[in-house]
DNA sequence: TTATATACGGAGGGTCCCTCCGTTTGGCAA
DNA sequence: TTGCCAAACGGAGGGACCCTCCGTATATAA
């Protein structure tokens, strides 16, 4: 009676959230090696704890594909203000292609596993979307202000391009290739008009 | 040495082919009720048969799920000059119409199960298209030159209008608000110009 | 009718899903 | 520090499925 029944309970256990980590470090390795359909118990054996313990933490199986998703979502965005502190903004746009395509190469795996589910994928597809978008539009706009690369770029294009790099992948050497033409991109864009 | 080695050996069994036929029943029924990841265990027990002959007929799930896909292509092909058979060309076309919304319903269920397959689903796909063009050609030109429907009308046209009203389906009530839809096209198709 | 190639059925071994519960352990109060 | 106990752990186990293998049954041909 005399405490607060708000929810603020005793501080979360550290082996709690060092297993869930472990487990979405293991679901994404999965997903990358074995493709969307690895088993859980598969998961569990890789992150080194007990399939019990996976259960807890994901209840369902796209409880952890969703997990994973985001997290990549989040580290990708995370990565253009990371890259924006350590380069020059045009440097940290570039590299931040590269990092695109590490994404897309996870996606690509997700991805179906999502569009397998019943409804439901939507919604994180529009969020993770929008955090895309300010990325790169913060990414571009920093680069133009800097004059690293020509001023009538519409970030979205950028982004519209890197999305196209990515169709007709799942062919060996295909990541190297798209590196190339990012490359290539990445010229065009510092070509002052 | 005296027979020739070609491979026209004795008649397939009988009892062999009706427990082909039955399966593929079987399966289509499981497709339409239970979705694309209905058991093969459950398949075999639908036909009343073991489940080994279900291997033997079909060794992957592949090619069970192809020989519906195929045959429900095929009948809807053929169910074009069957119609026309029996039928004024308008009338034919007309029913043949409805008889492509419970091949649209089928493949449905099948299309996500060969999608979700990896290649191998294109070579299938383009083979039931050109069953399918034929059909509808074949359907439009004697209505034509019955002079059932307006003499404008492209075969493709229909097709696309066809395949076009399936898109957004999977409601309840979609089927029939297709039908609806196909007697205003058929109305539309006999107003001469 | 007999011989035999064909086809049948389902037991069985392996994997996976998911639940349940006895055991362990980290956080916190005394 | 110590001891309590909620929180977290692990994995056995029941059920479903996949696929193979092989002994049994039967349709066809001679």
């Amino acid at each position: 009676m005399s405490v607060e029944s708000g929810e603020a309970g005793r501080k979360p256990r550290a082996d709690g959230l060092r297993n869930r980590e472990r487990l979405v470090e293991a679901a994404k390795a999965g997903f990358a090696e074995t493709g969307p359909e690895v088993s859980l118990e598969e998961i569990a054996r890789r992150a080194g704890v007990g399939i019990g313990t996976l259960y807890r933490h994901f209840p369902t199986r796209d409880a952890i594909v969703e997990a994973v998703y985001r997290r990549e979502v989040q580290q990708l965005a995370d990565g253009a203000t990371r890259l924006l502190g350590s380069l020059s903004p045009g440097r940290a746009l570039h590299e931040w292609m590269r990092l695109f395509l590490d994404y897309i190469a996870t996606k690509k795996l997700v991805g179906p596993a999502l569009a397998a589910m019943v409804g439901g994928t939507s919604e994180l597809y529009a969020a993770s979307g929008a955090r895309i978008t300010e990325a790169v539009t913060l990414l571009v706009e920093r680069a133009v202000a800097n004059g690293d690369i020509r001023p009538d770029v519409d970030p979205m294009d950028v982004l519209r391009a890197l999305v196209g790099l990515t169709y007709g992948n799942s062919d060996p050497g295909w990541e190297a290739s798209a590196r190339r033409l990012i490359d290539i991109l990445m010229d065009g864009l510092r070509a002052q008009a």
